[in-house]
DNA sequence: GATTATCGTTAGCCCAGCTAACGATCTCAG
DNA sequence: CTGAGATCGTTAGCTGGGCTAACGATAATC
C-alpha cells in the first residue's frame, strides 16, 4: 500500500489522536487489504468443504440462531431476498436447510437447518476455521490476547457501519 | 465447535480480554465472520466510486508496486491468471492501467497505471476507506492502537497462511 | 531445428451480488 | 365483505469474480 506518509516535518505532532489521525486511512487501508486476502486464502478451504463463504456464513446463522423466514435471514446476512433465495436453495439443495411454509401467513417461508446441516457445519467449519485457527495459533499467547480484542472492536466498528447509508 | 477451552478454570477471566475468544476455533469463528461482514459493507462503497474490492486491490498495487507483468500481478493478489485477465482487461477498459508489451520477451505483458488510475484510485480509496475511516475513528485512542497492533498480526497469520497448502 | 516450458488468453463452468417485475398472500379502509 | 395497497419470496436478467482446461504464441533447451 505504501500510502505516501505525509510525515509532520516540523510540527511535532502529539498525544494521541494526531498519530491515529494520520494512519486513520492508512489503516482503513490496511484492514481492507487484510480481509481481502483473508477470505481470499480461506476461500480454498470453502471448496474443499463445499460450503462458500455466504453459505457457510449463512447455515451459521440458522443453525445458532434457530429458524427464521427467508427476509430475515437476508437482513441478517446484510444481502437482499434474491441473493439469500439462492444461497437457501443451494443450501437445501445440498440437504442442509427446509422451506417450511408458515401455516399461518402463507407468504413467509422458514429456514430450518436438518440434522445434517448442522453436521456438515461443524464438519465446514472445522476445516474452515482449523486452518485459520492454526494460523492463528502460532501467535504469542499475548499477540492472541491482542487480536482476540481487535476482533470484537472489528464487530463494534462493522455495526457501526451499518447503521450509516452507504 | 467448542472445544474445551484448556483455560485456568480457577481463574477468572476479567478485565478487558474477557469471553471474547474462549479458544482459538471460536477467535478463528469470529475473525471469518467479521471479514465476511466487513466485506459486504465496503462493498456498497465499492459500487458508489466504481471499483470493485479486487480492482481497487489490483490497482493499489498496480500503482503502488509498480509495473508487473500479469502473471506477478496474478501472485501477488494471489489469483489463477485468468482471473487477473478479466480484473485487467476490466480496468483496461475503464483506461485506469494499460498493457504493455515486453520487447525482449514477447510472451509478457506488463500492467502499468495511467495518471487517471493513479487518480481514480485516490478517490476511490477515499470514498471506501472513509467510510472505514469514519467508523474505525469512533474508537478511542487507545483501541485504534490495539486495532491497528492486530492488524498488523493479521498480516503475518495470512503471510503464514499463504505458505501452507490449503 | 525440434521439443519442451512459459505466458497470457479464451472458453466454459459456478457462485454471489444487485434491480426490476410478478404472483401470491395478507391487511385494512371503506 | 370487498377491493386497494402492502408485504413476502421468487424469477429474470445483468455484472463480476473465482476456477480448470485447452490453446496459440513465444522462449529456452537440447
Amino acid at each position: 500500500m505504501r500510502i505516501a506518509a505525509k510525515k509532520p516535518r516540523s510540527t511535532r505532532i502529539r498525544s494521541t489522536a494526531p498519530a491515529a489521525a494520520h494512519n486513520l486511512h492508512s489503516l482503513a487501508d490496511q484492514l481492507h487489504s487484510a480481509a481481502i486476502h483473508l477470505l481470499r486464502q480461506l476461500r480454498k478451504e470453502d471448496d474443499a468443504s463445499g460450503l462458500s463463504a455466504p453459505r457457510l456464513s449463512a447455515l451459521s446463522v440458522v443453525v445458532f440462531g434457530g429458524p427464521l423466514t427467508l427476509g430475515e435471514l437476508a437482513r441478517a446476512e446484510q444481502v437482499k431476498p434474491p441473493t439469500m433465495t439462492r444461497i437457501v436453495t443451494g443450501l437445501e439443495k445440498d440437504g442442509l436447510v427446509e422451506r417450511k411454509d408458515d401455516p399461518r401467513d402463507k407468504r413467509l417461508t422458514h429456514i430450518e437447518s436438518t440434522p445434517k446441516g448442522r453436521k456438515v457445519l461443524a464438519a465446514g467449519r472445522a476445516h474452515r476455521v482449523e486452518r485459520l485457527a492454526s494460523a492463528v495459533g502460532k501467535l504469542e499467547g499475548k499477540e492472541l490476547a491482542e487480536l482476540s480484542r481487535a476482533v470484537q472492536l472489528l464487530r463494534e466498528v462493522i455495526v457501526s457501519m451499518r447503521g450509516e447509508q452507504a
